[in-house]
DNA sequence: GACCCTGGTGTACGGTGTCAACATTGCTCC
DNA sequence: GGAGCAATGTTGACACCGTACACCAGGGTC
């Protein structure tokens, strides 16, 4: 057996998803990892600050599948739709593609939705992913014409609010074992509602 | 010293309370709740299964002062203002309620949302407080005629999942840095979203 | 007074994350 | 090609955790 690894560093991250897959955060102990790649304990600490600094390594990892996932619900839109159509469904399939990832994923999801805390997102280096595809989304709307200029502020927060949420509640929280086809029923309800809400005229 | 500790079940969670107000749910642990308390750590079994238990315990503690957070917040409301208005300021305070308690009681909300599993919520005894509050207003709302009957159904679960993710992007998420004004202000707008694409005219 | 039930104590086990000191390897430079 | 060195691994230890097991103090009841 070879003395060094090759690259620890990725095997750990590789692992760390793998079980993290169906155990979540939790999931990710040091010794667990180290023991599955076949190395010591103390042999991550060259690769990782600590504990935290891996699970959020491998966070990151999971945020490119849950934003991978959001855009292949993205590219099944039917190509020829009117503008405006075409704009809303793609906003709600962000929406929904962002519910139904957490669903099918909750382990990923988990740790794609961790934040490091490093001021407001955008601060240092670019939007994650899946948020910069909802402001992607909010802005073709505006463009196509299915959203007044007027009420495209703040919107992202509105709509990713009430997706977010119901992915928690869907997940961790109360409707946690629902059956799937009411689930998917609701969360179709819920981001229709948003949208309603953003789209019709208001008092602000 | 007594031998008996008196109560120990209800000092253990006082303190837990206590020290997960700043802590969250991380922060009761077994042997830091007996050793605060003065008694062996073993103790704490003779009252709960495990540490789970205990913090479930807590928990309903914390979804009690939520739910008490959330009845201030609609006790708020003037008493003489016509019936629509009244029941959407009522709605309003709801998910106010619970956002501005999110925000001010970190520790505790966190508590608070955690789910024993037992099945979906209502199956096993009554509603949470908090989620019967809600149901409470959407219901005085259709009777005071600010929502039409027929989109009553499922507009729990709308007004919940943006409340509900909003408390958590700005409680464990990305805008967990932001100014207190600003989250404010966005809340305020994200209630009224959820509001407006329930009460105006849609596709279902 | 003998009994047992309730609610505490002490000790111990296996687990964790992490630190400090040491060993091994491959690369670089004279 | 050998010396030196940085990178990357190992071993051992520490403090801490949740918890199982055996034991014991006190109060209530027959």
């Amino acid at each position: 057996m070879s003395y060094h690894h090759g690259d620890l560093r990725a095997a750990l991250i590789a692992e760390g998803l793998r079980v993290a897959r169906t155990g979540g955060a939790a999931a990710l102990g040091m010794r667990d990892l180290t023991r599955a790649v076949g190395v010591s304990p103390n042999a991550a600490y060259r690769h990782f600050a600590d504990r935290r600094a891996l699970v959020l390594a491998v966070a990151l990892e999971a945020q490119d599948l849950l934003a991978d996932a959001m855009r292949a619900r993205i590219a099944g839109i039917s190509p020829d739709l009117p503008p405006v159509a075409s704009a809303l469904g793609r906003l709600r399939a962000v929406g929904l593609g962002y519910i139904h990832f957490a669903r099918a994923e909750r382990g990923w999801f988990e740790l794609a939705i961790l934040t490091r805390d490093d001021g407001p997102p955008g601060a240092n280096g670019p939007f994650p992913a899946p948020f910069q595809l909802l402001l992607d989304a909010l802005d073709a709307l505006v463009a196509a014409g299915g959203l007044p200029a007027a009420r495209r502020p703040h919107a992202e927060w509105a709509c990713w609010s009430t997706v977010h949420g119901f992915a928690d509640l869907t997940t961790r929280g109360p409707m946690r074992h629902h059956d799937t086809a009411t689930v998917d029923a609701l969360a179709s309800y819920v981001v229709d509602t948003v949208i309603e809400g953003l789209t019709s005229g208001g008092t602000t």
